[in-house]
DNA sequence: GGAGTTGTTGTACC
DNA sequence: GGGTACAACAACTC
């Protein structure tokens, strides 16, 4: 479940493999992944001869530099990417590969088959969903104290459907928005405007030291997700309120609760974290 | 067979 | 008409 620091991990992983590469073929085994253009033949002809200078990230998304075009990719609940020989057998669950001038292959994998690539004219992807309604990345300047205190006050939302909505700060999900919230030591059912000065700022830190402190552990590995060269994430170790329903809180170990918030499994100390 | 998973979309409501 | 809440949806695993 691939989350800012997953994102980030690959994207660092997957730089390296990509780079200086020419696409030679495309093939696509599952149309619906591809959702511009709308016509998939339009997709492979752009892409043909095509060579990847860079991966960036905005948020949970990829976004894969070509000569003239931007590929944007959504990995959802289980997309991966790996880098094979064309002559390795491709697994089950095989969706899209872009075949290498090299003879190697970019393979994009998804169980579940819900993540999204977008192509798009380099220096137009923000101008389009999905990337032109996305809030700043925590990671960069723009994501002040101003900026969020004044998103946060006009909205009567709960604090927890707030940090996952996109538009306000982009790379937040369930897993990170209970460990944020946890460390903050606040309830996620507060409602966003009632946050003091004092609050969002320390929400603010908090939420760019956690995701920090997971992208320096390589991420969080949960089930069966493992990170584009097979390394697992080290981040699981670290959580103290996420998936440890009814484990001692690791400050006052008093047991971890599972409640619903906006629909959400979310997950917190009863003590710690005070209405 | 229902819950869970993300983000988008549609609908209802105030 | 904007903000909010909720359900449905994509597809699959457990």
């Amino acid at each position: 479940m691939p989350e800012l620091p997953e994102v980030e991990t690959i994207r660092r992983t997957l730089k390296r493999f990509v780079e200086q590469k020419t696409i030679e073929n495309v093939d696509v085994f599952w149309p619906k992944i591809i959702k511009q253009p709308d016509d998939v033949e339009m997709f492979k002809t752009q892409l043909i001869g095509q060579t990847f200078h860079d991966i960036k990230r905005k948020g949970k998304f990829l976004l894969f530099c070509l000569d003239d075009y931007v590929l944007v990719s959504h990995l959802r609940m289980e997309g991966k990417y790996n880098v094979w020989p064309k002559e390795e057998p491709r697994q089950k669950h095989t969706h899209v590969v872009f075949t290498f001038t090299n003879g190697e292959e970019l393979r994009y994998n998804d169980v579940r088959k819900f993540g999204t690539m977008h192509l798009f004219p380099k220096d137009t992807e923000f101008d389009y969903n999905p990337l032109n309604k996305l809030g700043p990345d925590p990671f960069d300047a723009s994501f002040t104290f101003d900026y969020f205190y004044e998103k946060l006050k006009k909205t009567t939302r709960y604090i927890k459907p707030a940090l996952l909505d996109q538009s306000i700060v982009t790379g937040l999900g369930n897993i990170y928005v209970d460990e944020t919230l946890f460390k903050s030591r606040i309830h996620p059912l507060r409602r966003a405007h009632t946050l003091t000065k004092a609050e969002v700022e320390l929400v603010r830190k908090n939420t760019i030291e956690t995701l920090q402190e997971a992208v320096n552990l390589g991420g969080t590995t949960i089930r069966s997700y493992v990170s584009t060269d097979g390394d697992m994430g080290m981040f699981q170790q670290e959580l103290f309120v996420y998936g440890q329903t009814d484990e001692p809180c690791k400050i006052c170990h008093e047991p971890i609760e599972k409640l619903k918030v906006g629909g959400r499994g979310t997950h917190i100390c009863p003590t710690c974290q005070k209405k």
